[in-house]
DNA sequence: CGTCAGATTGAGCAGCTTCAACGTATGTGG
DNA sequence: CCACATACGTTGAAGCTGCTCAATCTGACG
């Protein structure tokens, strides 16, 4: 059931036995959610985190004027609240993209790890790691790239995610987001994001058929908008 | 020495005296910077974390087209490389902004601490969450924030952090950036940010002298831009 | 006193937004 | 099986935010 996410924590470090079994057992309940459906409300008081199986999940703040901030995409085998078991509430939301099926962890598992397998914990703590390189290189896409840039990107990061859990097939792969939501992702209007989108595919840069993305070649596309893929590739250290 | 950290992790919970020992011994030489001097660099191998003593360092990483992109400010009390003390090399760099006393931990000491104090690994877990809550607070800056909000809104996270180390006196402080530094910040022409200062002076809601930074009346400009402290406060949680 | 980094100013331009309309696919109830 | 609703994608036009380039000003310091 955990599969993608012992296959992601062992890029870390081989996992000893009693270790894949508390993590196998660690999980409660599978829960089903629907499209745009709320997994965690902003506020929320949390005594488990959430582990993404299929689907796609995002973290998200939304602001005063009614505009969204997506902060985060979350793939299977992905845990989406490692960052806050340790605290009391949520200060944002997580929401299903498509139809999505999550487990539970419950914080005291978590706790549970910290104190009896300390390699476990380094290996977590070495997919917060990753995590926040993944932050950084979209704070560098805000910041410095331009929107075409910034969906290329996007668009590069995801499928090696997807790859690294087995779920692009060649260069291709299903992206349940509408061109609203990636305008959330990088802060761009619908609007631009459509042109842009336009824009890649006229210069061969991608092809796109409802869902499913192929990026024909991707070095090229990798090229067009400064893509390094180091930031996803790290090793672990012990 | 680190007195400023340790203030920092007694907020997620009080510190056993065994742990407290353990942190004081474990820091080994202090190393002074100088302005703009780089502390580590982009693709070094690291084998300690950075433990900021006094004075400012950031992270940024400098993009193929010479633009640079700051992606944390690192005040004292801060471990600059928590994330990445499970990883081999660096995807970014790490400087002083103005003189900087840091003392570097090294990883073995780290490491022990997850084999040896399994609650303190979760403060040093909690600390990196709230890293964690300010990067995820950038984001929604660059994404959904105008300059006069992003710039507002740092000078009011600045503020609250520097408060909660002391080194704020009422609702004064140093902010040794110049405004070019803080372009890189949010990604904003130095020429831009230059007039959303003198726009923030003009409407009353800013006072600078030199590196000197006053906030009149901090209640208006957290209105004004939006800011919740929230994201700051967040308490402990075991 | 000259030098240099940083701050300030002006003018013109580009990327992206907003608003508003229209096209197109998919699903649903009668 | 059609009529309609809904969600999403696409297009055009006008305007603003923030950028670039280039010059000038200011203060600190040797």
């Amino acid at each position: 059931m955990i599969d993608h996410l012992i296959r992601k924590l062992e890029r870390y470090g081989p996992m000893p036995d009693e270790e894949r079994r508390f993590l196998e057992q660690a999980p409660s309940e599978v829960v089903e959610y629907r499209p745009r459906e709320p997994i965690v409300r902003e506020g929320d008081a949390l005594s488990e985190s959430y582990l993404v199986l299929e689907g796609f999940a995002c973290r998200y703040k939304t602001l005063a004027e009614g505009t969204r901030q997506i902060m985060a995409l979350h793939l299977p085998g992905d845990i989406c609240d490692l960052h806050s078991f340790v605290l009391k509430t949520m200060d944002h939301g997580i929401a299903a993209m498509d139809r999505c099926k999550i487990v539970k962890v419950s914080h005291a598992r978590l706790k549970e790890i910290t104190e009896r397998y300390p390699r476990l914990t380094r290996a977590l703590w070495w997919d917060l790691a990753i995590d926040a390189a993944i932050h950084r290189e979209w704070m560098i896409s805000m910041g410095r790239r331009d929107a075409r840039g910034r969906i290329g990107h996007l668009l590069c990061e995801l499928l090696l995610r997807l790859r690294s859990v087995g779920l692009a097939e060649g260069n291709c792969y299903e992206l349940p987001a509408t061109q609203a939501e990636l305008g959330d992702v990088f802060g761009l209007s619908t609007v631009h994001v459509n042109r842009v989108l336009q824009r890649l595919r006229g210069e061969g840069l991608l092809i796109t058929k409802g869902k499913a993305v192929t990026i024909p070649d991707p070095e090229r596309l990798m090229k067009a908008v400064g893509f390094e893929s180091a930031y996803l590739d790290v090793r672990g250290a012990c």
